[in-house]
DNA sequence: CACCGTTCAGTTGAACTAAGCAACGGAATTCGG
DNA sequence: GAATTCCGTTGCTTAGTTCAACTGAACGGTGGA
């Protein structure tokens, strides 16, 4: 036993290793050159630059699908502001926050909460009143020796679904309230028309400058990966035909970037575990099917055990019968579920939130859909990939604890 | 046939409740002198 | 007598409940051509 170990370490060492650098395709790897975004990041860096001059950019918004380089240019340009202030000795704070986070940042109350603790602050996770916790964080950066606030908010349209546009009308209060600080937003959304049903104060005020991210095509796709891989892989593990096959199922997903390097990185693991020294065109199909389950996998843990026992009845509901299915079926299987999973059964009203919820996630597909005198609801399908129904579905089980 | 009221099966919104927490203030306890 | 601890009250957020209005098209009946 402990020989053969020995065996893999030493072959390990041996094998010529097919990364160089692999932190270059990990997500938060901030490159120094961002291939087909230049315009954007002029754009935005023009947009800030009154910070150097302690005087308030404009609010922004940026818009574009996931993976299209929308959080990248955020943070190389605020990389670039944070070097250049420290380097002059203009303080500016940079604060990051993704709006989507479940218990963190889904609600007015934790997203100022969570502003506040950014900026050093204890702030209970409840039994303040939210107001208190908007002058907890003013406080905050009017004592702050840097006047100059710049908040990215990003996914910024989920919160404001969930809990209204409130929130940003009284972030950006604070410039009025505060003469001697200036706060600046910038939010980030993946649905360019959510600005619609927005407050129109809020609407002209955070949408003084509005930058579009368009989705990568595969061309362009292929020059990022191509860069990426140069830094991240040694010289001769990486054939041309597998970037082109990454980049064209990453095309494929609206131009997503972020799943493209994805793809590479796994794919370069597969190989690597094989004992390969060269990545093949195969390993990215295993690797494709690898990130879709650890995705599913992903959501489906962290999901409360209610919202997780409702999907669950909607699997077992899809299995034994075709698609589509209705809120009433999926509730009464819940119903008898609930006694098997001990726990406490919830009402038609809220099972039909968590459904809203599950869709929202993406888990699965619903519609609501009248069907004449038959009544109203929700059409519901899975939208998880067959060839993984059968993972989901025993992770399902184990999470809760049914086997 | 076109038109129109009815009906179903949930959806959706609003008000309400219970649980969990923090802050406040007064009562009870402790403590050094 | 001052300091500290304890405890009850009040007020907050949040998940979930209760109540009720609302929805939208198929059904089926009516009347006119």
């Amino acid at each position: 036993m402990t020989a053969s170990a020995e065996k893999v370490f030493q072959d390990y060492l041996e094998k010529k290793s097919i990364f160089k650098n692999k932190d270059a395709l990990s997500l938060n790897y901030s490159p120094d050159k961002i291939p087909h975004r230049e315009k954007q990041v002029k754009n935005i860096a023009e947009i800030l630059a009154p910070a150097m001059k302690k005087e308030k950019p404009s609010n922004i918004f940026l818009y574009g699908k996931t993976g299209t380089g929308k959080s990248l240019v955020a943070s190389h340009v605020c990389d670039k502001l944070n070097n250049i202030s420290g380097s002059k000795d203009i303080p500016i704070s940079i604060v990051y926050l993704n709006c989507k986070m479940r218990k963190v940042t889904d609600t007015e109350y934790r997203l100022v909460a969570q502003l506040a603790r950014e900026f050093g602050q204890e702030v209970p996770s409840t039994g303040l009143p939210t107001d208190e916790v908007y002058k907890i964080f003013f406080d905050t950066i009017s004592d702050l020796e840097s006047q100059t606030v710049i908040i990215f908010l990003d996914e910024i349209d989920m919160l404001i679904e969930k809990c209204g546009d409130e929130v940003l009308y009284n972030l950006i209060r604070v410039n009025e309230e505060l003469d001697d600080s200036n706060l600046t937003l910038v939010g980030i959304s993946n649905n360019a028309n959510f600005t619609k049903n927005l407050d129109p104060r809020v609407k002209s005020s955070l949408g003084e400058e509005e930058i579009i991210f368009s989705p990568y095509d595969a061309v362009q796709l292929k020059d990022i990966l191509s860069e990426r891989a140069t830094e991240a892989f040694n010289k001769g593990t990486l054939p041309q035909n597998v970037i082109s096959k990454c980049a064209a199922y990453a095309a494929r997903e609206h131009g997503d970037a972020r799943r493209a390097l994805n793809l590479l990185r796994i794919s370069g693991e597969i190989a690597e575990r094989k004992g390969r020294e060269e990545v093949k065109e195969e390993d990215v199909d295993l690797a494709e099917q690898k990130i879709e389950i650890k995705k599913t996998e992903e959501i489906i843990t962290t999901l409360p055990k209610q919202t997780k026992t409702v999907l669950y009845s909607i699997f077992l509901l899809c299995k034994s019968k075709n698609p589509p299915i209705h809120t009433g079926e999926i509730y009464d299987i819940y119903k008898k579920k609930c006694d098997k999973v001990s726990i406490k059964q919830l009402t038609q009203r809220r099972v039909s939130d968590l459904i809203s919820e599950l869709d929202m996630l993406g888990v699965i597909n619903g519609k609501v859909t009248s069907n004449g005198r038959y009544g109203r609801t929700r059409e519901i399908s899975l939208s998880i990939p067959n060839n993984i129904l059968d993972k989901v579905e025993s992770l399902l089980e184990s999470e809760l604890g049914l086997n």
